[in-house]
DNA sequence: CATAATTATATTGCGCGCAATATAGTTTCG
DNA sequence: CGAAACTATATTGCGCGCAATATAATTATG
């Protein structure tokens, strides 16, 4: 059927988008224990995971700009969690470092986060299928 | 492993973040032909199939609310695609009709996202059970 | 029938997301 | 070495997305 083309239904595009936007609404409320907003969430995640980035290596990992992240990670130091400072051996990169107080929060988000693998409602199994098939799409939708 | 609860790349949420991030930058310059942001030809789509539609039904529709809604009904106002007008029957709703510009940028839109189905990387079949995994998916998240 | 409660839309404010541009530091190359 | 090309981050501006609030119209209730 030719027209359905454009049918709203039948778009995969708004699957995602809409999706994307009940997964940040879903966590919103458990975020905010933690102060934090989704981004600022996933960025903490980079940091969790590499105990500091450049401003570059963050946007790399999420696929964001300096123009997000120069004011999202303004807003993390503000709250204490991230402390930014320029790297001596190339002053152009900015290096951002886990405070204790950021370091901290990480075994907090693990308690706060704990219960959101069954709001999903579906098999580990089905979640690693279908992370897998959006990281398959995304990388064609890039290539 | 207890530690993966926050890694990153097994965050499901993530993957569907990416990926709806990744269809925006793809439809970006597709839609810029149409004169159109993502959000906007959403808002066509809907009208498109139903020729108008009140404020809260379109919102109803996307999962989107006045605060967003009502600057961006204005912009597809201002560029001429859509009318808005107060409903006589119940003054305190606002109906959006199609002007005849708006009608005829669908055959438009059409041709331009005729080509963007091969840019998934997957079979027909493969898009439907993944659209239908997200709706679940989001259906879940939202019950 | 008056008033309270509800409903539909609009406005304000803030945090992304990204294009375009600016600035400053580094590398390349004659 | 010195100018040009390049790189990393910051700033500005605009359009969402959404919470909170405001306004005006409708419905419910005493």
């Amino acid at each position: 059927m030719d027209k359905d083309i454009l049918t709203l239904e039948n778009q995969l595009c708004f699957a995602v988008y809409s999706a994307s936007h009940a997964f940040t609404r879903a966590y919103k409320p458990l975020l905010a224990d933690l102060g934090l907003t989704y981004p600022q969430y996933l960025v903490m995640l980079v940091l969790w995971e590499r105990r500091s980035a450049t401003v570059g290596e963050i946007g790399a990992a999420l696929s964001l700009d300096s123009g997000t992240l120069s004011p999202l990670l303004k807003r993390l130091e503000t709250a204490g969690l991230v402390r930014r400072e320029r790297s001596r051996e190339d002053e152009r990169q900015v290096t951002v470092h886990l405070t204790a107080e950021g370091a901290a929060a990480r075994s907090k988000a693990e308690k706060v986060m704990a219960g959101i693998a069954e709001r999903v409602g579906c098999s580990l199994d089905e979640m690693v299928a279908l992370r897998e098939n959006l990281n398959s799409l995304r990388k064609h939708l890039e290539g």
